[in-house]
DNA sequence: CCGATTTACTAAACCGGTTTAGTTGTATAA
DNA sequence: TTATACAACTAAACCGGTTTAGTAAATCGG
């Protein structure tokens, strides 16, 4: 590989080291003309390239960032990793991609070997298993920025949508097409702001169209168990939902496939209104109404941020949100 | 951020930077069993971590690999990358992604920066364009692999999906359920191996079974234009196929819009099997057959195959093939 | 008992840049 | 005319490790 180093180039220009360097950081202030561009020509005849690793070392700066997300494959994570990586290449920086599927040991290990590199800073949807270490490395000054799920509660580098509007928005919608028994389907939110906030966003749209809370129609699903009553069951019970709002992509894709299993006919038999966009929905059965997030706003977002803060240690913490949108389609139906 | 050094060390443990750093790499050769315990217990009494970049600095070497891929959003493609990042991840390199959205001169712009950043090799779908700068590259001892399409005709350092088997199962399907007149759907494939491989798969499958090849089927798509001729044209012309043999994601889609809009049926009116897994197609109106291929693995394949140029740079170059399969679905109707 | 090995360790060069503190020669001000 | 400033450079230290060559003391074989 290339082995043409500054010396080189320095020799061929006969210039000393220092001065080689002068010009490769566009430092002029005291250079003829005639030195520059010699130089210039040495550098091209040698097609000489500054080795980054020498430069960082003397820097303390690996103008990298990490990036630690539960899974790259899925599909507002890529678009949002797509963001990241737009916005740091315009500013030279390089991102690196730790997927942890959500393993809060595989992302303190993932956290670790990133401090090692010592990337400049982090982005991280933190899975929670992990605030003390997390705050450990904020101490140390490592700057991190959150995404989609807050941290220890706190609402510093945060940027996330705002789920609070977003619920209030679908849910004001079901209640537009006349649903009042609405079935909030969620994971658990107790001690998780942003997912509390999607109820709290469902609970003002009720409170405004008089509409009061049936606890029943709150349900729960797990990530490794999925729901804690099947929907149909749900459906037949007391409560009897008209129409389910699940709060993300992998629950509104588990219910439908509940859906399908037991012929229970969007929106015939039941409405549906999901939280984030899903692929190719226009070719399904039932083409999908959903709550988008903007995945792609908010990794650059959280990217911006993050570099400000890398560049700017003292810089006042801040939260950002990010708008969310309903795209229409055909599984809510109007009724009454 | 970390201040440690390896001086701290060494001067905690009363010792020279050269023995602490035989420690920290394990060459306890000619250590003693103390001194060996004094340093462990420094080491852990300062929080040591050593600096990568001082370390790579010397040995020349990154332990970090580009990957150069059309867009990391797409569903095969996230796929490929995240197993690209689990083989990095087992022997403690980093992958740096691109996206070039297959414009020649992004990609070119891609190379260079992984070139002055020293990767230790690359992974690349190339768009053609830049044949000659890889080129370049590769001479100037670059590792390079190629993944998807090949480089200049080359079957070196290529690891790709066994197209012309996987093409050849696919028409043999659509044989077996009775159809003679399928319609091979395809980007221009003169001069792209991996897409005349299709190509060839067709043929094969059309040959066993005494199908006489007719011209007319094979149609034509392009990224900028779409189809050369709408699908609806094509069903009523003479050729009147009774199935569509996608060649990738991006046709499928659209012919599955165009479709749509026409009104015209699948399976009933024309039977459809695409290349590349489809996302939620469990979910479409009609839910899609495929084959697919294995992104995943790709990746992974691919990965190793660069570590083990990296490691060997006179290691004999090969092509990888990984097979392709079928997922049955409803797209295709048994006729006659 | 003496030269040859082996053990346990260290000083200093090195990787490829950046930066600081000078140095030299010329123009300007007092 | 001499001190002062400034332009145009350079030598050497530095970043934080790794590696090579070397040293001193202990062990060993004959």
């Amino acid at each position: 590989m290339t082995k043409v180093k500054l010396v080189d180039v320095a020799q061929l220009a006969s210039v000393s080291k220092s001065t080689a360097s002068q010009y490769i950081n566009g430092r002029f202030d005291y250079m003829s003309k005639e030195t520059q561009e010699r130089i210039r020509a040495a550098i091209k005849e040698l097609d000489y390239v500054p080795n980054p690793i020498a430069r960082n070392l003397k820097a303390d700066k690996t103008k990298t960032i990490g990036v630690i997300v539960r899974d790259i494959t899925g599909f507002d994570t890529s678009h949002t990793i797509r963001g990241v990586d737009d916005f740091c290449k315009t500013c030279d920086y390089n991102a690196l991609i730790y997927n942890t599927d959500f393993d809060p040991e595989t992302e303190a290990k993932s956290l670790e070997a990133l401090y090692q590199l010592r990337v400049d800073g982090i982005i991280i949807v933190s899975s929670g298993g992990n605030n003390k270490l997390i705050s450990e490395y904020i101490n140390k000054g490592m700057p991190i920025v959150h995404f989609q799920l807050e941290h220890d509660g706190s609402e510093k580098n945060l940027i996330l949508s705002d789920y609070r509007q977003a619920a209030f928005d679908a849910t004001e919608y079901l209640i537009r097409l006349g649903h009042k028994k609405i079935c909030f389907v969620t994971q658990d939110f107790k001690n998780v702001k942003s997912r509390n906030e999607r109820y709290l966003g469902y609970l003002s749209a009720l409170e405004k169209h008089h509409i009061s809370l049936d606890k029943n129609l709150i349900q729960y699903w797990h990530r490794e168990t999925g729901f804690e009553y099947s929907p149909k069951s749900i459906i037949a019970s007391s409560a009897a939902p008209t129409a389910f709002f699940t709060q993300h992509l992998a629950i509104t894709t588990e219910l439908l496939t509940h859906l399908n299993q037991e012929k229970i006919s969007i929106p015939d038999d039941v409405s549906l209104i999901g939280f984030d966009e899903i692929p190719m929905a226009e070719f399904f059965k039932v083409p999908i109404t959903v709550v988008k997030q903007q995945p792609y706003v908010i990794g650059k977002e959280a990217t911006k941020l993050l570099l400000e803060n890398i560049n700017d240690k003292n810089k006042h913490a801040q939260k950002i949100m990010i708008s969310c949108s309903i795209t229409e389609r055909q599984s809510c139906k109007k009724i009454f």
